[in-house]
DNA sequence: AGATCGCCCTGCTTGC
DNA sequence: TGCAAGCAGGGCGATC
């Protein structure tokens, strides 16, 4: 599940590999893979074709490639299972092959987009004027964005009557935050995940914020090393950072710091993983 | 109007 | 053994 580590390695990739080269010709070989371009398939390919792609960009989750000379954008998310992988062209098509992109010059690579489940897409938008896809407008910065303001985000959860998971996943507040790190971050900080918003003094939001960053961090690093010139990306899973998780997919594991059973509950037709010694439920108020 | 729910999608795993 | 249900789950539109 790539939520905003994986997709960081994805746009490193993209910007060693495709930015500074030119559209030949786009091809759309599964029309739900660009569903959001209203326009439809065709139009989308045909508004790649012979536009230069700038520096990846990229907030949260989502990532989009610059057209040079247009005030547009390529805007891309993963999804679930989507990949964004440089292939060379006698590479044989993946089964999931939604979209392939052609360059202009000599070098023998391609873009492709990979989905299986095909929750996730491709799309061609207008830029704001901070350079952002307007469609990706509402979507806060992310926690390793250097203008995230800690103090605003802290001001919002208090201002929330929600829990603190749903918060975490709440791209409007907090971008790049999903399943995964959401459990890890609240495992580190110690902190139940249906723990009221409104009760997160300033030092307990700072303190999950700063685990969020870390974990996110620890799962870069590692995600960078396991780079092929091959693959723009990882392998859309959580790549080799899934052996340090600490909460996540260990239910009936011992926790790694006071050995209590870790514990999964259904959450949000989803699950939640943490460890009931060390995250204690809040205390029910009538 | 903010919070919550349901749907989209496919392949692997589990259970009867 | 075979089939069906369960599960993975981000984002968005609909609904309360």
């Amino acid at each position: 599940m790539p939520e905003l580590p994986e997709v960081e390695v994805v746009r490193r990739g993209l910007e060693r590999w495709v930015a500074h080269r030119t559209v030949a010709e786009a091809e759309v070989l599964h029309p739900r893979a660009v569903r959001r371009h209203v326009a439809g398939a065709d139009d989308f390919a045909h508004r790649l074709k012979g536009h230069r792609i700038g520096v990846p960009s990229r907030r949260g989750k989502y990532l989009w490639l610059p057209l040079e000379d247009t005030d547009q954008s390529i805007l891309a998310h993963l999804g679930m299972s989507g990949q964004l992988l440089v292939q060379p062209h006698t590479a044989p098509d993946e089964k999931h092959l939604r979209v392939r992109v052609r360059f202009t010059d000599a070098l023998d690579t391609e873009l492709r987009f990979v989905d299986q489940r095909t929750f996730g897409g491709l799309s061609l938008h207008d830029n704001t004027p901070d350079g952002l896809p307007d469609v990706i407008a509402h979507i806060a910065r992310d926690p390793l964005d250097e203008f995230f303001d800690d103090e605003a985000f802290h001001r919002a959860l208090r201002r929330k009557r929600s829990t603190i998971k749903r918060a975490l996943l709440d791209q409007s507040l907090i971008s790049g935050v999903g399943n995964i790190y959401a459990d890890e971050a609240l495992w580190r900080a110690r902190v139940h995940y249906e723990r009221p918003t409104a009760t997160f003094t300033r030092p307990r939001t700072l303190s999950l914020l700063g685990h969020v960053r870390d974990v996110m961090n620890s799962a870069l690093a590692v995600g960078g090393t396991s780079f092929d010139s091959l693959y723009v990306n990882v392998n859309g899973e959580s790549g080799y950072f899934d052996r340090s998780l600490d909460a996540y997919g260990r239910e009936g594991l011992p926790c790694r710091r006071c050995g209590t059973t870790i514990r999964r509950r259904p959450w949000m037709n989803r699950s939640s993983y943490y460890c009931p010694a060390c995250q204690r439920p809040p205390r029910i108020t009538p």
